[in-house]
DNA sequence: CTCCTAACTTATAATCGGTCTAAATCTATG
DNA sequence: CATAGATTTAGACCGATTATAAGTTAGGAG
């Protein structure tokens, strides 16, 4: 399932309704982003946003990932203990992780309950649930 | 609840049932882990350890942690974008995270239960699911 | 004991994601 | 066109972690 091709305006459209000012490198990030599924570094988001004409730089790259992760238009995975993934399915979802390859995969969270957890301390806002399958792949002939 | 003492010679029969032969830094590394719980950074062990008498590089704080880690004697914890902990609490549970202060509070795993998870991938073998409830806490009269 | 080697520890340099700074550029508005 | 606020940028900087290379330790062989 190929994720949907967005229009330049839908990109913006999506921008404002998360109340970010669309500029040309936050909306060409967002096309990179929401034109293909999978789990993205800063640094691997660079290199997309790169690869054709268009150049942005480093330091925006952080920025609007950052931007993008704190108006919840991309959500922002830590489960590599050396970098953070940026996922663009907002869809509830969990996460299997191989942590020999670092590689990530989605679950849907449809099919999951998780029940029991107890009552938040009082006064505490829920931000999230993440769950991490954590995985490797067994040793193939070995020995 | 406040942990077990463990005597000198509990710690190294801890160590050795795991595989790590027990060294003076590795048996004051973790006397000081695991005469108390919460969750550490190396930082926070390698001042634990240097708290009093005894002299532990830096370097050995981080590799004894990643050792105590893959032998399974401690769990590693990736939450926090800027730093690894560690918990010393091998009894399986889960985890509330102050997104604010970075403060982990554990969950006990026992009432907790997650259905509907698909199966692994072919060959995959488990090492573990973590689960983490990111909160915030109510922000108090500010306005 | 003393010698020898492998395991371990250490100080320090290096790496690398990520953030900060201060200057340049843009954009909307008067 | 002039101005100010928002944004972008290159490059300096930072802090956690890892790599390096030299020193230390422990324990078995002789
Ligand atoms: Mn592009
Ligand atoms: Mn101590
Ligand atoms: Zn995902
Ligand atoms: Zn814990």
């Amino acid at each position: 399932m190929e994720p949907k091709t967005y229009t330049h305006d839908e990109i913006i459209a999506m921008l404002r309704e998360h109340g970010i000012n669309p500029t040309a490198q936050r909306v060409e990030i967002a096309r990179e982003l929401f034109s293909r599924k999978g789990h993205y570094s800063a640094e691997d988001v660079f290199a997309l946003v790169n690869n054709d004409q268009t150049q942005v730089s480093k330091a925006t790259v952080y920025n609007t990932l950052g931007l993008f992760a704190e108006k919840r238009l991309i959500r922002q995975l830590i489960v590599d203990p050396t970098k953070v993934f940026y996922d663009p399915n907002m869809v509830p979802h969990h996460h299997f992780y191989d942590v020999v390859t670092g590689k990530l995969t989605d679950i849907d969270a449809n099919d999951v309950r998780i029940t029991g957890l107890p009552a938040l301390p009082p006064g505490a806002q829920m931000e999230g649930v993440d769950v991490i399958i954590r995985m490797r792949q067994a040793n193939p002939t070995a020995g």
